[in-house]
DNA sequence: ATGGCCGGGGAGCCCGGA
């Protein structure tokens, strides 16, 4: 089972590249973020076309997140349980497929809104990290996918890349992922990949790209039985090089 | 040392259709 999570920058940007890549890639699910677009403004069909049906979470110009499945999916939830917020931004969507659930997420980057947006950023990490509690008290598999928003150690960076003080590399974000971990959590692309810096996005301006002044924020977390299933998972860094691309690419795993 | 890029939304304008 290939799964794949990409964070587009607006879907309707770039839906040639993502059905270009899905033809080529042929994953059973991919989880879009950052789709920028309301769920009737979704391109459905032109992943359609291609056999993929969608599940979208929308949002009118920014957020969004959506699951695109060759497989029949059975949608659970349209936000992240345990948020404060009765009607969050369209950042998470869960999903279940072939026994398996997963959980479609885009963080709060939190270096916008002052202490209270970084605040906001950690409060989604405890919901996340209770959820991931309540599924493993189901002894269910799962994983969660998607735009995390941090570099988790300084090999997830470039040196350069960011300021120290970053949302993204601040200590209280790093411990926030670093929970997610101990509690049983397999980080699917570093467990592969333990010497190599598996960046997945850069970012458009100071020529990152060509520099290569990339940064790791984008993750897959397995369940314990998942991850023991783990195959294959890594960046396919060859979409940041196409014209008009994201600023991030997809990071795609495989399951046996 | 600094800035360098994208996106959507909407204002404002132009255009085409009624």
């Amino acid at each position: 089972m290939k799964i794949a999570t990409w964070n587009v920058n607006s879907v309707r940007q770039r839906q040639v590249l993502v059905a270009d890549w899905l033809e080529r890639v042929q994953p059973d699910v991919l989880l879009l973020q950052e789709i920028k677009c309301e769920a009737h403004q979704f391109p459905a069909d032109t992943f359609e076309a291609l056999g993929y049906t969608a599940h979208v979470v929308g949002q009118k110009s920014y957020n969004g997140v959506a699951v695109l499945s060759r497989r029949p999916v059975e949608l659970r939830e349209t936000k992240l349980p345990g948020l404060s917020d009765p009607e969050p931004p369209a950042r998470y969507i869960e999903v279940e497929a072939d026994g398996l659930i997963i959980g479609n997420l885009y963080l709060t980057n939190g270096n916008s809104g002052g202490e209270a947006g970084f605040q906001n950023k950690l409060e989604f990490f405890d919901a996340l990290a209770c959820r991931a509690e309540t599924l493993l008290r189901a002894d269910a598999d799962f994983l969660f996918a998607g735009d995390y928003n941090v570099c988790p150690t300084e090999r997830d960076l470039a040196p350069g890349a960011l300021s120290a003080t970053d949302a993204l590399v601040r200590p209280e974000s790093r411990a926030a992922f670093r929970r997610l971990l101990w509690l049983g959590l397999t980080d699917a692309v570093r467990a592969l990949h333990p010497d190599e810096n598996c960046y997945t996005f850069w970012d458009y301006q100071a020529g990152a790209w060509n520099r290569d002044l990339g940064i790791r924020i984008d993750h897959a977390l397995l369940s314990p039985r998942v991850a023991e299933r783990l195959a294959a998972a890594a960046p396919d860094r060859d979409e940041r090089a196409k014209p008009q691309p994201s600023d991030h690419v997809p990071v795609l795993m495989e399951l046996g």
